[in-house]
DNA sequence: GGATCCGTTGTAGCT
DNA sequence: AAGCTACAACGGATC
């Protein structure tokens, strides 16, 4: 009789560590066959950006080299996903001939909706063909999204204080797996050629740049981890307050920790951040969450809850935690499409908004708070587009773009949730070095060079408002507004004083409009009673 | 159950 | 120069 094979179907969590499928499945024996289904459907640019995309296939190479350590191999497979595994369900998969799993493992996805969906039809599948499939709980997060929806008595938690007590009501978070030290075999005559592919191969052109030097997969993630934990002997992994880092720092020292794309796709696990963060934290005295760096693995847990409480509508607008605001439809409205086109590409006259969108889009990251500048300056502050578009811009090019994260925080910077800050502080496209709460700490213009490089010959203090400069100056750089650099898209001090205007109107007319509770008429009615 | 408090992170313009 | 005020006054949680 030959040995089973129990198959272990990676998407997120592409580690070793702390990977329960892959433990359970090395506990079972047999044989294994480790998978990844490279689905052709999303490999195209207007969904997963080249930089991303690269970061993906450089941790399934990773993931590849760490299985062969211990005697197995990842299998990528080329293919749309569940024909594929289908396929192999049957023992009838093109990809790889003679090979039938009689078991499958996977990391439960329970938030986006399409992967939801996509899970249960596997699941059906499997079982129609006889196959055992178990989606093993739990390694994406810190907490299970639906334990912190009890422990908030049915609601997401919205605010900090929140979400902390929440964590306090479910106590310990379970330790992180040790990887296993060794694995089972693969299952015999798997051919040899299925393999990570290039770029190239999946129809991308190479980007230029990859944010700080990183690199995909749980090697790097980790040594990224204990890099930034080891700085100061402990002491800036304590001190760490998000709202103090620096928005402009771009190069080879940035003002946080990058790790986001690693938790994204799961090479660093967080329940590993956690605990190595427990162990810097006890050496002294350190920051509270919201700021802390727990307080930005606990805002992923309030994203997470939120979607899962919310569904597919977390990712609409209107809808139930999203106010109704008359965003200009760019489908239908020729000026507001030519504004998008014009944020998306990093053409909108203010070097700082433009900056940000050229270093999305060519290495896949930017700053907290260059995404606050951008965000807000897209929707509320002055372009007034819907944030769907700006998350959808996001979802595409960020690499550490995650459906909950992302929309949770865009819901936030709209203004649009209930989580939002009040909507007349907007922040301004032309940032106060001194001031600004957006950290611009670039009095030399060394980012707005980096990324903006027709404004390079600029002199310093005009370098985020080119348009203030006098005529000969601009002449001297060979800057032409209009021409080598945009104009201002639009007056901020003008159409941000509007919108705030147009935001107010909209927000009294959804209260006015408000169906459900009687927060006027029911003292009144209950006064009448009595 | 109504009042009060609080919420990771605003900006401009003034003294 | 640091600190104040105006802007305009949300909505969820708490007691």
């Amino acid at each position: 009789m030959a040995p089973k094979t129990t198959a272990v179907w990676f998407r997120k969590c592409l580690r070793l560590h702390d990977n329960a499928p892959l433990v359970e499945a090395a506990k079972r024996g047999g044989r294994l066959l480790p998978i990844f289904v490279l689905d052709p459907h999303f490999a195209r640019p207007e969904f997963v950006g080249a930089p991303r995309y690269r970061f993906l296939l450089e941790s399934l190479a990773d993931l590849d080299a760490s299985l062969r350590k211990r005697g197995s191999r990842l299998c990528v497979v080329r293919g749309e996903t569940e024909a594929t595994l289908d396929g192999l369900f049957a023992g009838a998969c093109d990809a790889l001939p003679g090979v039938k799993v009689d078991a499958i493992l996977w990391e439960e996805e329970l938030v986006e909706p399409w992967g939801v969906a996509r899970d249960a039809r596997v699941a059906a599948a499997a079982k129609a063909r006889g196959v055992a499939a178990s989606a093993v709980a739990g390694g994406h997060l810190l907490f299970d999204p639906r334990e912190v929806l009890g422990a908030c008595g049915g609601k997401a938690p919205t605010t900090m204080p929140a979400m902390v007590k929440a964590a306090a009501a479910l106590g310990a978070v379970p330790a992180p797996l040790e990887a296993p030290a060794t694995l089972p075999p693969p299952p015999d005559g798997l051919p040899d050629v299925v393999g990570v592919p290039t770029l190239e191969a999946m129809g991308y052109e190479a980007p230029p740049a990859a944010a700080f030097g990183v690199a995909g997969g749980e090697s790097a993630g980790l040594a990224r981890l204990e890099a930034a934990l080891a700085r100061d002997g402990g002491a800036w992994a304590r001190a760490f307050e998000k709202p103090k880092t620096k928005s402009t720092k771009f190069d080879v020292d940035p003002s946080t920790t990058v790790l986001s794309p690693y938790l994204k796709f799961g090479c660093v696990s967080a329940r590993l951040f956690r605990a190595r963060l427990a162990d810097v934290y006890a050496g002294g005295p350190h920051a509270q969450p919201p700021t802390s760096l727990l307080g930005q693995l606990y805002f992923r847990e309030m994203a997470y809850a939120n979607a899962l409480k919310h569904g597919a509508a977390f990712a609409q607008s209107p809808s139930p935690v999203c106010a109704d605001i008359p965003w200009d439809d760019p489908a239908t409205d020729a000026a507001a499409a030519a504004r998008l086109r014009a944020w998306e590409a990093g053409r909108t006259g203010y070097p700082f908004v433009d900056a940000a969108m050229r270093q999305l889009k060519e290495t896949g990251w930017i700053h907290h708070l260059a995404r606050h500048a951008v965000a807000c300056f897209l929707t509320r502050g002055d372009l007034w587009l819907p944030w769907t578009e700006g998350a959808r811009v996001f979802d595409r090019d960020l690499l550490d773009a995650d459906w909950a994260v992302n929309n949770f925080n865009w819901l936030g910077l709209a203004g649009v949730a209930s989580w939002s800050p009040p909507f007349f502080r907007v922040y301004s496209p032309v940032p106060n070095h001194k001031q600004s709460s957006l950290n611009v700490d670039d009095a030399a213009g060394a980012y707005v060079d980096r990324f903006v490089p027709e404004l390079r010959k600029l002199p310093a203090k005009y370098k985020y408002a080119p348009w203030t400069a006098p005529a000969a100056v601009l002449a001297a750089a060979g800057v032409v507004l209009g021409d080598t650099y945009p104009r201002p898209l639009v007056d901020h001090k003008v159409q941000s004083k509007d919108n705030i205007a147009r935001f107010k109107e909209a927000q009294q007319r959804n209260r006015a409009n408000k169906p459900k509770p009687p927060p006027k008429g029911a003292p009144k009615t209950k006064k009448q009673k009595v």
